[in-house]
DNA sequence: CGGCATCCTTATGGATACTG
DNA sequence: CAGTATCCATAAGGATGCCG
C-alpha cells in the first residue's frame, strides 16, 4: 500500500518556503527584461538609446523601469555626462557581473536542457490531442 | 531551435535577444510557484494535498496550473492511483532534478549576494529621500 | 537624448462553487 | 481527494504625448 507523507515532520511553520533568499533573488532576476539588460551590459557599458535599439521590442517605459530597478539593487551603475544632448551610460557593477555569471549558469542549463523541455511539451500536447491512447489497463497509470 | 547567443556580434538581427534558450528557460522557471514546487518535490514524491498544505498560501488553482506546466515541460511526473478516494502523486523527473540543481545555484547566489542587494536598495532609497546630497561639482556624476 | 506622466489593454492570480 | 469552471480584482505592460 501507499503511505501518506507525514506533514508533521515538516513543522508547522513552513517558513523555508515563504521566506527564502532564493525567492527574493527570483523576484529580482526572474524578469523578462532584467536578464536581457544584464546580458547586454555584460558586454560593456552602454547608453540608453543603444540599449533600446539592441533590445528590440522593449518599450522605453520598461527599459527605464528595468534600469531603475537594477540601479536600485546595486547591479547597475548610472552615469550622466552633462553634455547637450545629455548622455546617460549604464554599466554593470561587480555585483551585477556576479549576476551575469549566474545568468551564464542559467543559460548553460537552458542550452543543455531546453530542447528536452520542448520535446516533452510536444509529446504532452500530442498526447492531449489524441482522444484515448492505448493505455495499458493496469494501474497505476499516468494521465488516468 | 534556439539561436546561439553570440554577444560579440551586434549584427542588426538581435535575434539572440528575442529568441534565446535562456529566455525560454526563464519563461518556464521564473515563476513564483515553480521554484517552490520543484524545491518541495526535490525532497521526494508528494501528493497534491500535501503540496497544497506545504506551500501554505498557494491556491488550488495555482498549484494545479503549476503542476500541469511542470508536467507538460517534462520536469514532473504525475501518477494516479485509482483508489477511492483517488490519490495523485507528483515527483521530479531526472530533468526536473537538474532544475533542482539549477535552483541550488540560484540559491547559492542569493545567499551570497542578496544582502548586498538589500543594502544597495536601502542606500538608494535613503539617497532618494534626501533632497539634494552634497554632490561633488565635477562631472560626470551619478544621479545628475 | 533620456526620460516622466497618462491612458488603456491584457495577463495574473485569488475566491468561490461544483464534480467524479 | 483532486481536481474543473467561473467570476472578479489587481498588476503588468504597451501606446502616446510632453519636457529639460
Amino acid at each position: 500500500m501507499y503511505t501518506t507523507p507525514d506533514l508533521r515532520e515538516l513543522g508547522g511553520a513552513n517558513a523555508y518556503l515563504r521566506d527564502c533568499a532564493s525567492r527574493s533573488a527570483l523576484d529580482l532576476l526572474a524578469n523578462k527584461w532584467v536578464c536581457l539588460v544584464v546580458g547586454a551590459l555584460a558586454r560593456g557599458p552602454m547608453r540608453f538609446g543603444a540599449l533600446r535599439r539592441l533590445l528590440d521590442g522593449i518599450t522605453q517605459k520598461m527599459l527605464t523601469r528595468t534600469l531603475r530597478d537594477l540601479e536600485r539593487a546595486g547591479l547597475v551603475d548610472r552615469t550622466v555626462y552633462p553634455t547637450t544632448p545629455p548622455q546617460v551610460e549604464y554599466s554593470l557593477t561587480s555585483l551585477g557581473e556576479s549576476v551575469g555569471t549566474l545568468l551564464g549558469a542559467i543559460r548553460g542549463w537552458a542550452e543543455e536542457h531546453m530542447h528536452d523541455v520542448e520535446a516533452a511539451r510536444a509529446r504532452y500536447d500530442e498526447r492531449a490531442a489524441r482522444p484515448v491512447e492505448a493505455l495499458s489497463a493496469n494501474a497505476p497509470t499516468a494521465r488516468g
